[in-house]
DNA sequence: TCCACTAAGGCAAACGTTTGCCTTGGTTGT
DNA sequence: ACAACCAAGGCAAACGTTTGCCTTAGTGGA
């Protein structure tokens, strides 16, 4: 029983409606359905767009997908290639992304490259095989299968950490400005001697916010020497901020505030605060980065610059669509929120 | 410069090596070749193989996905539908599973439903059109799709909450049996009047937890109506934790301990408890379920019951495979970790 | 000698689209 | 009357695989 002996078995099979099946039912020839089907313009009589339309809403007919990418070379899909997923920041881009592509009409392939570039080229190398539309690269780090994408032009767009080969399409915040705003909010706390955790590894969007959040300090009269530093390597985030809390302190003492790079940073040094029996923030205002919403619920001992992640979708499918359409690529700066209003 | 023309010009070009380039290369037909990269028994003199495999290696073939989806009807990848990734528990089963499919040479395809119907079957539609080799529900609902997939037999992992349908593939905790932990757990401290919070919607994994923790505590000698329930309907597990425990404490004060069916729950209920100024787990003991990895580092103050998200994946793969060889599914009820030792 | 069988591998159709090129009428312009 | 043109649509190749069936040659047995 082929498809073509069951094709006119009554209006409730299911089975495989191609081009084909419409071509048959309106006696037309495949190639004609496909240009309706794409609206090429002026290719059919009115008389036979109508009829072919009718076949195609009858029998429920839609373009098979796969088929399509093997012709096209291209397909309806995108890759995006992040790490660990556990950090509720990764997460929340994927949701954002996910929804402002399914909107446009392509699904999402979601690869956790666990931040290792080996894993990273697999991705990219087995996504190009799948013909994806573009890759979405959050917090990339830098690899070979990375350079040849860039190298053929493939769409690509960076999100929170910029392109370890520089140029291309980013999306994030201005994490030096951040950084600032963070500067200042301790200032204007009569904070006048913070410290600032953050990870070892330095090729990071973590790492501008340190260097902003220092700069702002310098530029505002606090001397260089006067701003301790903390880091930590490797690791989840959360046992970065840990351990880095816990540099930090054996070589000083609790600060008066910090900065922490990320919120998962403060929650590590937070804990070890708790452990060491202080109170957040009455012995130590900690400022993070992100905004994870839980904060308000368990964590309102923490301030933070909150990153409108759910806005980066939106972004992130624009500059997939500018690279599409062969347009030029830029940055974009989505503005994060800022500290001026904090209550308390 | 079709393939064809460039076909020798060098072995640093990267186009598009299909069968056809390594059939060419060789001086065989593109069936050998297939054949042999499908390791096809007996088809093949050794002398030929060897050749053939030299020739892939050199030219780096790799067989295409997508030519192989639509000659198969059946891809190597699987369709994930979750409700909102926001809830780190589901972003945690998407770390693990999508980790487990990779191992096995699949990649997995996120899918947003918001818990909606209509978008779990627009997906389910799309998946299909993509010749998915299967689909791993979270939390599935109830909708039209989802019953056609199953009536076709289609591989079918439901992930913490049943089919609702009924039968078929599960991953998931014995949710009753973690909520008879937990009222053995609230008498063990004493507690004898726990109270229970949990979502208006009954259709959820959520409610045999209240059950089993209900019935067992009825079964310990405490009257049913002296167990106070309180529920909220829509919105997040966090905002149901939240106006759930106002409704409950509006209703006759704060238990002295109560079980929240979700850790976001728990959170929404810590939020109000500390809006009124009382201290957890001092004046009540929460009691979660989840053992969200934030846990201890930002909320000391919850006792959860840990399920073990990150083992989920490989269950859930070995279900998809299961049926993928035709064999009878069966319901994996993945051990949560005990209470018993847990400190203070 | 002839038949049966096997090993090795090629041919071509099929999966569902897309698209360059062709054909067939009909209309318009000169 | 004839060229030029256009509208409408069909043909067939191509994308990369897979696989049923065929061919060819060699081998063993009766």
């Amino acid at each position: 029983m082929t498809p073509r002996t069951m094709a006119k078995t009554g209006k409730t099979r299911h089975e495989a409606v191609s081009l084909a099946t419409v071509a048959r039912e309106t006696g037309v020839s495949v190639a004609t359905v496909s240009r309706i089907v794409n609206s090429k313009s002026g290719r059919a009589s009115a008389e036979t767009i109508a009829r072919v339309a009718e076949a195609i809403e009858r029998l429920g007919y839609r373009p098979n997908p796969v088929g399509r990418a093997l012709r096209r070379r291209a397909s309806r899909v995108v890759a995006m290639l992040s790490p660990n997923l556990d950090n509720p920041a990764m997460a929340a881009i994927a949701v954002s992304t996910e929804a402002a592509l399914r909107d446009a009409g392509y699904v999402m392939i979601l690869c956790d490259t666990h931040d290792r570039p080996e894993l990273q080229d697999d991705y990219l190398q087995a996504m190009r095989d799948q013909f994806v539309a573009g890759y979405v690269m959050v917090s990339a780090v830098r690899s070979k299968g990375l350079e040849e994408a860039l190298g053929r032009g493939d769409p690509v767009v960076f999100v929170a950490r910029r392109n370890p080969f520089g140029g291309g399409a980013f999306v994030g915040i201005d994490d030096r400005a951040a950084g600032a705003d963070a500067a200042d909010f301790m200032l204007a706390r009569g904070i006048e001697r913070p410290a600032v955790l953050m990870a070892a590894q330095n090729i990071s969007s973590t790492a501008e916010r340190a260097a902003g959040f220092i700069e702002r300090l310098v530029a505002r009269g606090i001397p260089d020497e006067a701003i301790r530093r903390a880091s930590a390597p490797g690791l989840s985030h959360i046992e970065i901020g840990y351990s880095a809390a816990g540099a930090l302190v054996r070589d000083g003492g609790w600060p008066p505030g910090a900065l922490c790079v990320s919120d998962l940073i403060a929650y590590g040094a937070y804990r070890l605060a708790v452990e060491s029996g202080l109170a957040i923030p009455r012995d130590c205002t900690l400022v993070g980065v992100d905004g994870n919403g839980l904060n308000d619920w368990i964590a309102p001992w923490l301030t933070s610059i909150r990153i409108p992640y759910e806005i980066f979708g939106r972004h992130i499918l624009e500059q997939l669509r500018l690279q599409w359409s062969g347009a030029v690529t830029s940055e974009v700066h989505v503005p994060h929120e800022s500290l001026a209003a904090t209550p308390q």
